[in-house]
DNA sequence: GTACTTGTATAGTCGGCCTTAAACAAGAGG
DNA sequence: CCTCTTGTTTAAGGCCGACTATACAAGTAC
């Protein structure tokens, strides 16, 4: 059924199915890392297969793991770049004027990385603590800022919590939408988030 | 290796590993939703097997397929039900100064069914569909809310979409926090939404 | 008591997807 | 030219989990 004989399938003939351009090891890993981010940020990790990275990539599934020891690696690889990008651009240790405008544009800069961190990784188990030291972080740096403000107790922790979440689901959004008017979108966004402090307020 | 003769394995004998109830038949079906609904909140659709399943309901697999005819079936009936009674007790029309409140005693009587279709269901693509009716709803009475109060433009699309977003995230952190001081919870985000829309308002 | 329903236990099939193996093609550099 | 590296193709291997089949136990209802 199969050729069989005859010509030696495909040699450079015509337009063959495309034969990945050739490229040094360190900036094939840097590509494939970028699909992988892409792939994963549409389907999260469980509901994406090797073969659909792959594909992204313009790879054989094969050359994955001549990179990557196993789709977790990767996956895991994936998310540190990404958290790592986002740290190395906002900084960890407190939150203040410059903080919001750095996030947006860290999100901007890699607007799948962020969703895949923030959207998915945040869901998944396995690998919640990738991202769980950002959100506790800023949950606590949140708590800080608000203990004045509000009094303890729940509302607080609430409020706390709140915070930071709508904060990246605001700049989520904003992504989504096509990061339009991006003057002024940390001022938009920022006035936001100031009007749920304020609401949150007990006076 | 294995007992091979003697008494016939159990007999009501002792303790044995507990039989679950005998149920009729509308019961049981309704019990292993209630189970189903736990188990997907905890883990997704895809990281849940339907073990873990018919684990938390009390019974083997087995009885799962008597009611059931897939997992994807099950996990559709279990999203189906929490959808019906969230729509049931808020309405699905319009936004008015009633539906922050039905909203909350909705999530308060359904937690983990609430958790499940906007932690979880809302970001697998099989079953996006099943809230994206409300999801695209919601935003829509939101658009209309703020035509007066925002420009026509790219934040006005923002805002219609940040809102709903922000008052479901807003309720499953009060579910989170344990649902602490219910009488004041639908005025407490009442307040926060409010503040985030005076914020979108373009003076 | 007989028949039906609800349950268990066991054991298997089947398909998908991660993972590995092996042989071959072809650019790059000595 | 020879070799190393980066690719492809093809083909399994292996595990896990959904799904099915069968036989048996025990309430329930007539």
């Amino acid at each position: 059924m199969v050729a069989e004989a005859g010509q030696p399938a495909r040699r450079t003939s015509a337009v063959g199915p495309e034969r990945a351009r050739r490229m040094p090891r360190a900036e094939r890993r840097e590509q494939i890392l970028d699909a992988a981010t892409r792939a994963f940020a549409r389907t999260g990790y469980a509901a994406t297969g090797l073969d659909d990275v792959a594909a992204e990539a313009g790879v054989t599934h094969v050359i994955l793991y001549r990179h990557f020891a196993s789709k977790g690696e990767l996956y895991r690889a994936v998310l540190d770049r990404a958290c790592t990008r986002l740290a190395d651009t906002v900084g960890t240790d407190d939150f203040d004027d410059t903080s919001l405008p750095a996030l947006i544009r860290a999100a901007a800069a890699d607007p799948d990385g962020f969703r895949l961190l923030f959207r998915h990784a945040a869901r998944e188990p396995e690998f919640r603590d990738v991202i769980d030291t950002i959100r506790s972080g800023s949950t606590d740096v949140t708590h800080r800022h608000l203990a004045d403000a509000i009094p303890e107790g729940p509302w607080r922790d609430w409020a706390a919590r709140i915070v930071p979440t709508f904060t990246l689901e605001a700049v989520i959004a904003w992504l989504d939408l096509g990061q339009p008017d991006p003057d002024r979108a940390a001022e938009r966004i920022g006035r936001a988030i100031h009007g749920v402090i304020q609401a949150a307020h007990t006076d």
